[in-house]
Parts: C-alpha cells; sequence; structure tokens
DNA sequence: GTTCTAGAAC
DNA sequence: GTTCTAGAAC
C-alpha cells in the first residue's frame, strides 16, 4: 500500500505523513508552524485514503480553507487529490497530497523470499512518463504484494495471491492505473486481446454479475462513460469499432468493464476460449447488462453459457468458420485492410 | 487469468 | 516430421 504525505508547498516544514484511513487535525501549531491567529489549531481533518490515492478534508476552523481556490465551508468534508493544491486559510499556506509506493524491506523472519523469475517474464523498466496513458506497461509481481496483505485480509473465497485475486492487486498499482476517479479506476488489460483493451473496475468491490443489485445502477452507467471516454482519447478510434462489455462467467475476481477495439490483433489472443469470450453471447455488452439490472433489478446468466467458450472459431465479421487459430488470425488481416 | 506440455491432428 | 490444442498446474 502507498504511504500518503501532505506536503507544505512554501516548504516551511517536512511531509508530513497521514496514515491510511485515520484522522489527523492539523492546523497552527508547531507541525506547521503556521503562527496566523486566523487559523485554527485544528483548521483541518485529514483522512487519506491511501488505496484510492485521495485524502479527504474537512474544515474545523471557523476562517476558510480552500482546495483549488474553492472554499471548503466550516463542517463541510472534499477529496484532495494529488495535483490539487490546498490552502489552509484565507487562501494562504498551500498544500499538496501526495503518495509514495512504500519500499521499506522490513525484513522480518519467515518472510517469504522473492521467487525466482520465470525466463518469459519482462524487466519492469521504471520509465519517467508518469502521465502517458500510453506508456509501457510493467510486470509487477502480484505474490510479493499479496504475501504481505494476507496478513490483514481475511481469507474469503479465494485466498489472496491466488491468480483469481489479481485484478484486485493491479487496479491498485499507480503504475497500472491509466485513469482514476472517486468511483472507478481504468487499467490497461496485462494480457490485451486486441490493440486496444482497458478493463474499468469500481474501487468498491462487487464480486460479479450474480452481486448486481438495483442500488448498482449509476455505477454500472458510470464506468460506462468512463469506458467511453477511453475510447475517445484512443487515436484509432476512427479506424477500429470498440465494444464494451461483460464476461458472463469471469475467471478473474472483482468486476471489471472490457473495453476492448475489435480488430482482435493481438498475440495475446492465443485460444479458443480468448476468441470465444469475446465474440460469442458469453460477452454481454455492457449496455444490456444495465438495462437488465434496471428492468429486472438484478443479471442472470442463462445456463450453458460456459459451453459456448468451446464453440468451433467463427469470425466475427463474416461468420466464417475458421479451422484454427493461426488460421483465424490469418483471416482477420482481410478485414483489417479493407 | 497464464504457462507448460503430451499427444492429437495434420 | 511440425503444428496446434486441450487440460493440468499454478
Amino acid at each position: 500500500m502507498p504511504s500518503c504525505w501532505f506536503v507544505s508547498e512554501d516548504d516551511c516544514h517536512k511531509p508530513i505523513q497521514l496514515p491510511h484511513q485515520q484522522t489527523v487535525s492539523l492546523g497552527r501549531g508547531p507541525e506547521t508552524k503556521i503562527k496566523d491567529q486566523k487559523c485554527s489549531r485544528n483548521q483541518v481533518e485529514l483522512r487519506a485514503d491511501c488505496n484510492r490515492g485521495f485524502i479527504s478534508v474537512k474544515q474545523l476552523g471557523t476562517n476558510p480553507t480552500s482546495v483549488d481556490h474553492v472554499v471548503v465551508g466550516k463542517g463541510n468534508q472534499v477529496p484532495l487529490k494529488p495535483g490539487q493544491k490546498l490552502y489552509m486559510v484565507n487562501q494562504l499556506y498551500p498544500y499538496t497530497v501526495r503518495f509514495t509506493e512504500d519500499t521499506s524491506v522490513t525484513g522480518s523472519a519467515g518472510e517469504k523470499s522473492k521467487p525466482a523469475k520465470r525466463p518469459h517474464q519482462r524487466d519492469s523498466t521504471e520509465d519517467k512518463n508518469e502521465e502517458s496513458p500510453a506508456r509501457k506497461m510493467s510486470t509487477p509481481s502480484h505474490t510479493e504484494q499479496e504475501s504481505n496483505r494476507a496478513k490483514t485480509t481475511p481469507a474469503k473465497a479465494e485466498p489472496a495471491g491466488h491468480w483469481s485475486q489479481g485484478l484486485k492487486v493491479s487496479m491498485q498499482d499507480p503504475k497500472m492505473q491509466v485513469y482514476k476517479d472517486e468511483k472507478v479506476v481504468v487499467i490497461k488489460d496485462k494480457y490485451p486481446k486486441a490493440r486496444h483493451h482497458w478493463l474499468v473496475l469500481p474501487w468498491d468491490s462487487i464480486s460479479s454479475l450474480k452481486a448486481l443489485r438495483p442500488e448498482h445502477c449509476e455505477l454500472l452507467k458510470h464506468m460506462h462513460k468512463v469506458g467511453d471516454r477511453m475510447i475517445q482519447q484512443c487515436p484509432d478510434n476512427q479506424k477500429l469499432r470498440f465494444r464494451l462489455g461483460y464476461h458472463a462467467i469471469p475467471s478473474m475476481s472483482h468486476i471489471h468493464l472490457h473495453v476492448i477495439s475489435q480488430d482482435f490483433d493481438s498475440p495475446c489472443l492465443k485460444n479458443k476460449k480468448h476468441w470465444n469470450s469475446f465474440t460469442t453471447d458469453y460477452f454481454v455488452d455492457s449496455q444490456d447488462i444495465i438495462a437488465m439490472l434496471e428492468r429486472d433489478g438484478k443479471v442472470s446468466v442463462k445456463e450453458g453459457t460456459g459451453e459456448l467458450l468451446k464453440l468451433p472459431l467463427r469470425c466475427h465479421i463474416c461468420h466464417k468458420e475458421q479451422a484454427t487459430i493461426p488460421k483465424l488470425k490469418d483471416h482477420l488481416k482481410v478485414h483489417l485492410s479493407s
């Protein structure tokens, strides 16, 4: 989990660490070195959410605290995200929030040593281009992070660290995130099945389509909207068709909306299961899921949906059957050039 | 979800 | 002989 720091922009003092989900009151005093009488000793109450990457700011003092020059108001609470500026009082004493990866190595006895790298694994080369959504994806070690998490998270259906929990780890990894807001995060699929393949995940854990309830409608619509935005910012969006949808029976835990271009031009698309999971009714359009939830108050998956993965390989455009994956891939080139 | 590989298919 | 898939292991 990242660490959260409350940073004085004027460099009046060292950054103050904000522990995850603990309230910290700050204002006039030795910690901030603020001596301004307009500033209350407890001017703001801060609470960091290190997982979601923001802190919530509550104004306790009478004089105005502001975020990006917008006054919070006494008793009100607003989020402060990296990049935004908080002014402690009267548009003075600027602060920002910063999240850093916790690199401290405790080296406690009995800690699992790093597993040997498989020969195919890429090295995660750090690049400085943190803002580019098109930056190269790194390959973080899921097992390491999960071995730490396992100490605090109670076991559910699958133990933490199991491959099916991988998305929960990836979505928290700032290196994987290409977009985030208060409700959702977008990551690039680690094994994209097309030239463009994103996953939109809600911060709140919804295990599967079965767990959807009417109150999730707005969230699903927001996920769809964010998915649409990813397509809009894609330079290929005029050339390629996209679909937004869910796997009827996903392998990975934590509900995720696939946003995938329809070229299916990717070395990660390797087998029949991959193909059929995106080109048969196994792939359910986001809009259909939302409509079903609005109509029935729940989402149901037809019996026998799993069998769709075994269907013969059929081109999603001209529906011509193809004998093998390599032949299918060859065939897809016909539609790409046209 | 992926990787690996035995053995089927060619 | 090589290519490709399917199923086990992770």
